[in-house]
DNA sequence: GTGAAAGCGCTAACAA
DNA sequence: TTGTTAGCGCTTTCAC
């Protein structure tokens, strides 16, 4: 493995001199840097990583911490990270805390150790613990999710509204009894898009009722049980918000077993486009969240911070946009 | 930012104990340890990842490179290879390399320069450059497609074979026409299955004709494409094999933009299971790959070279299953 | 414009 | 068992 110093040796310079002509200083006569450039080119020179970040202080790479991979709707995100960061010269690791707060709290100890420039976050509860970060005063971003008086930037969606409309949609539709699948409590999407959900049949003057409301982990599995728990009932629901893709695909699941058809017998709206959804039959209405724009977002703001870190933290929202189609039309 | 240093002067030792008690190893005082410990968490130590990486001259990171971070496939991949690592302390780094040769070679290079202890990777060629990696014995195993003649561990999947398998199908069910929507020329996966829906045919003493097969981009719109042209022939097929899950996403498109009924007028099977497969109507049939247990065998691989250098270099194949759902019946 | 030299934080000889 | 010390490869003063 060639060192600075082979490379230095070879072009017959000094170490400095090689250092500043492979880091692009305009300081350094051109027929030198040319002569260590070559040299390097032959040595095949890689310069040391690790040796550069502990001696800068300082790493060119960002975290991205989110709570599933498998999840389309983070690895937007993570498309919408990836490609601000790599155009200014950043690399972005991915890191899966799979909704676990342990694996989070482990992903944050890894992020720090290796010194990295900064974190993108979508916290699996609003408790998550940012201290480490903030104590080292390591830029963050929370996304998706809120994270409770922390000193981070946060970009979020106004999903409680959204679900408010979605739900006010499948109301006007004529719909009577409008259930809701959600996520965990004291995950803050979830409980938003329940309150949005209420929010909606309160101003249509309905009643709502916990008999209509069901929580699940954010999963296809969970989600599938609660949907058969809710439409075995004799007085079951004839339309259900449902809180993300994911669940989705186990609520159509849990249709197509009780032989109920979608939108004629139950209509649903879910969260999240995922590519799939006009692909069902009739077509899955959803709420479509920007979720590309998110990492985009956020990942200007850390570049921002980590560029000046007196800024003062900002919160955006973004809109989530209604996507009527068939399962919400009886 | 507390160091070693000062963790070892806060419990009276030298920086030595307090890095060998730090690192748990046998050789030091239970009482100094824990003196050691202590001051550590009082000051909320973290270990400088870069320094130690440099003195080391290693690092506990895998790399892993994938071609598509929003193609389920790979990320199950990723799951598979996250879960082996993080059982024996190390961490994955997901690096998108986007399909994109020149994306894929900027992440080696990161790779190399932070001196990652492996790196798992889906190369977007057979021609993709692994040199470098080579050339400082950096341990990799390819993953989904193969190596020309690298030093590498390979895991793949015995796609041909599937693809054969679900050709054969097809032509069971009844299919007379059947056509082949693949991924472009030179990448394997995509020459292997339509090579695989070749031999199906020719054992079955049908004509194969190049006006039955497409080669698009492994993505939605390209197959959408794809689909449109093959199937607005007025010869058209009455059965597709296809050669991905995103690609079929923008063949049921097609089929719904033409009016066709999956099934009835044009039988498809495609590669993957999606988790959206079995809610289009009718449920589509698919070819499963084995995609957490790509991820796996190949952490397990790249963990046992790690560990020993020697290791002759294998390639694993994996096998496919045909899984026939409504979508490939009349 | 160039070089000599210090030092980032850590681990691992080597000595005691 | 513990401490002293060298040095991983790099960047960056500082002096010239």
């Amino acid at each position: 493995m060639a060192t600075i110093n082979d490379v230095a040796t070879k072009a017959g310079v000094s170490t400095a001199t090689a250092s500043r002509a492979l880091n692009g200083k305009s300081t350094v006569d051109p027929k030198l840097a040319e002569r260590v450039l070559a040299a390097a080119a032959e040595l095949g020179y890689q310069p040391n990583g690790p040796a550069r970040n502990l001696r800068r202080q300082e790493t060119a790479v960002l975290a991205l911490i989110i709570s599933d991979v498998e999840n389309p709707f983070f690895t937007s995100i993570a498309r919408g990270v990836e490609d601000v960061a790599q155009a200014v010269g950043y690399s972005v690791v991915l890191c899966n805390s799979d909704e676990n707060p342990e694996k989070e709290r482990r992903y944050i100890d890894v992020a720090i150790q290796e010194r990295v420039a900064g974190v993108v976050l979508s916290p699996t509860g609003t408790t998550t613990n940012v201290d480490l970060l903030t104590a080292r005063s390591t830029p963050l971003v929370a996304v998706d999710r809120p994270l409770q008086d922390a000193a981070a930037d946060m970009v979020l969606v106004d999903t409680r509204s959204a679900a408010k409309e979605a739900t006010a949609h499948l109301i006007s539709q004529g719909y009577r009894q409008i259930g809701c699948i959600t996520g965990p409590a004291g995950v803050q999407t979830a409980d938003d898009r329940l309150a949005g959900y209420k929010d909606a049949l309160r101003a249509a003057k309905r009643r709502t009722s916990a008999k209509l409301t069901r929580r699940a982990e954010y999963r296809a599995d969970g989600a599938y049980a609660a949907a058969i728990d809710l439409l075995s009932d004799s007085d079951r629901p004839d339309a259900l918000l449902v809180a993300n893709s994911t669940m989705a695909i186990g609520v159509l699941e849990a249709l197509s077993k009780l032989d109920l058809r979608l939108g004629t017998d139950v209509g649903v709206v879910a969260f999240d486009d995922a590519p799939w959804a006009p692909l069902v039959n009739p077509p899955l209405s959803v709420v479509s969240q920007p979720a590309y724009d998110i990492g985009k977002v956020a990942a200007q703001l850390l570049m921002a911070r980590i560029t000046d870190s007196s800024l003062p933290y900002t919160t955006t929202t973004l809109q989530a946009t209604l996507i009527t189609r068939g399962s919400s039309v009886r």
